[in-house]
RNA sequence: GGAGAAAUGGCAGAGUGGUCGAAUGCGGCGGUCUUGAAAACCGUUGAGGGUCACACCUCCGGGGGUUCGAAUCCCUCUUUCUCCGCCA
């Protein structure tokens, strides 16, 4: 959520900013500063009636004491007479905050200056490939088959357990998983991350505080009985730590990294490039957070890149980063580099870490201030992204890896898997 | 799941209807003293709205109510603790 002074402020400079987003808010903003001016005459009205009613009743509490009951009772009578129009005042404040609130919610963050604008994901940059990337190899097989050959996912299962997108991982299957979870969690830990396990239920204010709430809640499966919501990512429930803080300065750096199962309900997507592991409802990720002062926080979100970049390359995947331009930088992010391996039978990029930074339009709604001493706070900015979701790091690996219905496995996870070859 | 108690500022802990945004202690910050440090002493120290700055307004777990006036009384929800039951 922006704050309304900065839509003051710089009312110009933000349309045209989040034009580059192929939108023009400008409707959304004027709006938004009026109901603002609106909020505040209601305010100031109200503070000054609050003001005359409270000197009222200090005043009764003297003249009591003093013992003028007649006095007292008639200015008992005249602030009686105040109430109503309070009363009416505060449910007017009430109500324009909330359309205030709704109004923001619409609006979506400020591309940086580095993004450029774009319809959809065909106009991001590449602004990094790891390698030369061979598009011609023939007669691999996509990982799909190469898992029900192998013996190692098995879909049908999953899908007569649950349904289709929740694969069942069996035997070396289901041992890459956890030696990927914890080599990735352990090169996290190395980075200076603290490692924790979140819930992964969230409660109603979570998904308020994180912007999956109002609006997105179909995307999340949902327990009714008890109003709760599966989360869709570990950000939810690590970056709603820091809900309602203010953190000190010399608490920074936090950093913060987790392993959770993700669920996505994935409403309307379906067809052959959803195969196998490439759009999961349930899935596995290691998710890094941080939380920094604006004057740092640029210089983070490089080092996170560099961070998940040296990930892919231990794992000797071909990849490369993407900018995303404004057509498909999601909602709530100033910047986002997106990480694509590529999938050497599907012929495909897929995307496998998505890491950005928030600014401060996270830490608005949370709550989430730094305190920088001399009586200074600010809004802190959030960070996060995928150090990595593993569906399609397995996809990868298997058909890249493949020789004869045979799997190689890097290096890197040998120790981790306790073998070097899926056969 | 049943019974009881509680929820106050960074922490501890007073406050049960009227100068209470809140005593006191600890902690934090600034200072005096000291070569330096400690101790001692003095001062300062919650958040949000509003203002050029003041004034002023809101906030004592959340929501609602009573009253001229609520941290204090009532209702409700949530959470925590103790006891009982059940249990990985």
């Amino acid at each position: 959520m922006l704050q309304v002074n900065n839509l003051k402020e710089n009312q110009e400079s933000i349309i045209k900013s989040l034009l580059k987003r192929n939108v023009d808010y400008s409707n959304e903003i004027n709006k938004a500063i009026k109901l603002d001016e609106q909020r505040k005459k209601i305010q100031t009205d109200l503070d000054s009636l609050l003001n005359e009613s409270n000197t009222i009743a200090k005043s009764i509490g003297d003249l009591f004491k003093s013992g003028k009951i007649e006095e007292a009772n008639s200015l008992k009578e005249k602030s009686t007479q105040i109430k109503p129009r309070i009363k009416e005042l505060q449910e007017n404040l009430i109500k324009i905050k909330l359309d205030l609130e709704s109004v923001l919610y619409t609006i979506p963050n400020i591309p940086h200056p580095l993004v450029k604008q774009g319809k959809d994901d065909s106009d991001n940059e590449i602004v990094y490939e790891s390698e030369y990337v061979d598009q011609n190899e023939n007669n691999l097989l996509p990982h799909w088959e190469l898992a029900k050959n192998l013996d190692i996912i098995d879909f049908e299962l999953g899908n007569k357990i649950t349904g289709a997108g929740f694969p069942l991982y069996k035997g070396k299957g289901a041992k890459l998983q956890r030696g990927l979870i914890n080599y990735f969690l352990d090169k996290n830990t190395d980075a200076g991350y603290n490692e924790i396990q979140p819930p992964i239920l969230i409660n109603e204010n979570s998904g308020f505080g994180t912007g999956q709430l109002p609006d997105k809640e179909g995307q999340m499966y949902q327990v009714t009985n008890d109003n709760l919501y599966l989360i869709p990512t570990a950000e939810v429930p690590i970056t709603n730590i820091y809900r309602d803080t203010i953190v000190n300065k010399n608490e920074l750096p936090i950093k913060l990294t987790g392993y959770t199962p993700c669920f996505r309900r994935e409403a309307g997507s379906y067809g052959s490039h959803v195969r196998g592991l490439n759009r999961l409802h349930q899935f596995d990720k290691v998710e890094i957070v941080r939380i920094e002062s604006s004057e740092n926080s640029y210089k983070v979100l490089d080092e996170m890149v560099d961070h998940v970049k040296s990930l892919l390359s231990e794992l000797n995947l071909p990849f490369r980063i993407l900018r995303l331009c404004g057509g498909d930088l999601g909602f709530t992010s100033a910047l986002t580099y997106d990480f694509e391996v590529y999938s050497k039978a599907q012929k495909r990029w897929l995307e496998v870490s998505s890491v950005s930074n928030f600014e401060n339009f996270q830490s608005n709604r949370l709550k989430l201030r730094i305190d920088k001493g001399n009586k200074e706070k600010e809004l802190a900015h959030t960070l996060n992204g995928s150090a990595l979701a593993l569906p399609r790091i397995v996809a990868a690996l298997l058909e890249n890896n493949q020789e004869d219905n045979k799997v190689h496995l890097p290096k890197v996870l040998h120790s981790y898997c306790g073998f070097k070859l899926i056969d």
